[in-house]
RNA sequence: GGAGAGGUAGCCUAAUUGGUAAGGCAGUAGUCUUGAAAACUACCGCGGGUGACCGCUUGCAGGUUCGAGUCCUGUCCUCUCCGCCA
């Protein structure tokens, strides 16, 4: 969410920066008089408030000095007060609903040193990690490397749930498994963050909180149970939300939370895009980052943020480059955001594995996650950062299609052995 | 699912037949001190205002009332017991 006071103030620079987000700046056309409205009829309701406090005051003191007749006549003075006040706030609410809706659509303005451009044709590597190998065969994909090793069956989780579901057996399922410790424990240990294990159901006040709501209902899949739960699209949303309507201690900051959950996704819109394979599924597990820090902060965790999800890639050998998104790639939340995309010989490309970004105070805006420096003051608006420290399911690809062998079988990166002892590659059984 | 008890600011605890949130701890600043502690003084829920001040706040949402922590309805959460269950 967007500061209302900075927008009255900078009308003109947000409706340009929307513009570069690919969002209409005619959602500002009615900001000017919305606004002037709220505060208008916020004072009068104030105003109002003001008196009947004070008469009925009055008529307490009267009271307890036992003069019930002249606050009797007092009472009647103050007859008229109620209607008014119910119509006041009856107007406050609307203005005050009004702003809000108008607010809450509004994406969050990029970063002074993000790229302008539309799409993703603009976003700008910004460092490569490692060199492609070289085959001397021809390489498999994924899907060919795990139908034919029995580690992966698609056709099956078409039966059993549906197209985009994918299931993993024996030696693919314990490397999930090892990708998922490794990350695990790469981050509490070597990078400093505390693991939590969070609720793969949330409410709709965690989904607005972080954005998901209400723009993007349609990419998540919500309960026919009347709470209005979602399964969680990713473990961003219970992991940020976690300090909702909290004041922190600044030196409880920067927090960094990693978190493994299932994630759920609608795929509403998508396609045609990605079908073939475990890229793009309804669910796939994840390693999630997540940073509460100091506004003065952000830049550098973000940075530090994007340096721990790349260490993942690094111990496991897979060469990757690091993208910084465009203005009209942003997600709707972000301020700025990197793209970690790894390298895939199948598609001889390099394709997103985590995506890293500052979203500054806006989640904490819609959240009311704020802190209190020390000496006191006003409390302000943390920053949250979050990102991949990795797409399991994308990992497992890269790990099978850069390991594989001429002969058809996966050689273990190192980086796992100790995570899946005894096998040192997965063979056809 | 059934029965009961509860929810007051970061924590703990008050509030006459309804009369407009008292106090303690922790915290911050200051006085004193070589320094610290202790003691003392001030601040110490949220928002707005340069300010005197104003508005909001007893889980949440309504209702009754001139006025609700208190009475009524609904709802969320926590705890205890029973049932069920991994």
């Amino acid at each position: 969410m967007l500061d209302p006071n900075y927008v009255r103030e900078n009308l003109e620079s947000v409706r340009t920066a929307l513009a570069a987000r690919n969002f209409s700046p005619e959602a500002l056309d009615h900001f000017a008089e919305l606004d002037a409205e709220r505060r208008r009829v916020n004072s009068e309701a104030d105003d109002v408030n003001h008196e009947r406090n004070n008469a009925s005051k009055e008529i307490g003191a009267l009271m307890q000095a036992g003069k019930t007749e002249e606050a009797t006549a007092k009472k009647a003075s103050v007859a008229g007060l109620k209607e008014r006040q119910a119509e006041l706030e009856k107007l406050r609410d609307e203005a005050d609903a009004a702003m809000r809706e108008l607010l809450s659509g509004l994406p969050n303005l990029p970063a002074a040193d993000v790229p302008f451009g539309a799409d993703e044709s603009a976003n700008v590597e910004i460092r490569r990690w490692g060199t492609p190998r070289k085959f001397d065969f021809e390489v498999k994909d994924h899907v060919d490397l795990g139908t034919e090793l029995s580690i992966l069956d698609l056709e099956r989780a078409a039966k059993v749930a549906g197209s985009r579901f994918a299931i993993l057996n024996g030696d693919g399922a314990r490397l999930e498994r090892a990708l998922i410790n490794f990350m695990l424990d790469v981050h509490t240990r070597e990078n400093g963050y505390k693991e939590t294990q969070p609720p793969l159901i949330v409410n709709r006040d965690s989904l607005f909180g972080t954005g998901q709501l209400p723009k993007f209902e349609e990419d998540l899949f919500t309960l026919t149970d009347s709470r209005g739960f979602s399964l969680i699209p990713t473990a961003e949303v219970p992991v940020t939300n976690y300090h909702r309507d909290e004041i922190l201690d600044a030196a409880s900051l920067p927090m960094k939370f990693v978190a493994y959950t299932p994630c759920f996704r609608s795929e509403a819109g998508s396609y045609g895009r990605d079908t073939r394979g475990l890229i793009r599924q309804h669910q796939f597990e994840k390693v999630e980052l997540v940073k509460l820090c100091l506004p003065e902060e952000s830049e550098k965790e973000h940075e530090e943020l994007t340096a721990n999800a790349e260490r993942i890639l690094q111990l496991l050998g897979l060469p990757y480059r690091t993208v910084v998104l465009s203005t009209g790639d942003m997600g709707f939340s972000a301020r700025k955001t990197y793209d970690i995309e790894v390298w895939l010989p199948s598609q001889q490309t390099y394709r997103e594995i985590s995506s890293c970004s500052n979203c500054g105070d806006f989640q904490a805006r819609r959240m009311g996650t704020r802190f209190r420096r020390s000496g006191g003051g006003k409390p302000e608006y943390v920053h949250t950062l979050n990102g991949s420290g990795l797409a399991v399911g994308r990992t497992w690809i890269a790990v099978v299609e850069n390991y594989q062998q001429a002969d058809g079988s996966i050689a273990i990166p190192d980086a796992l052995r100790p995570y899946m002892p005894g096998i040192e590659q997965i063979s056809k059984v």
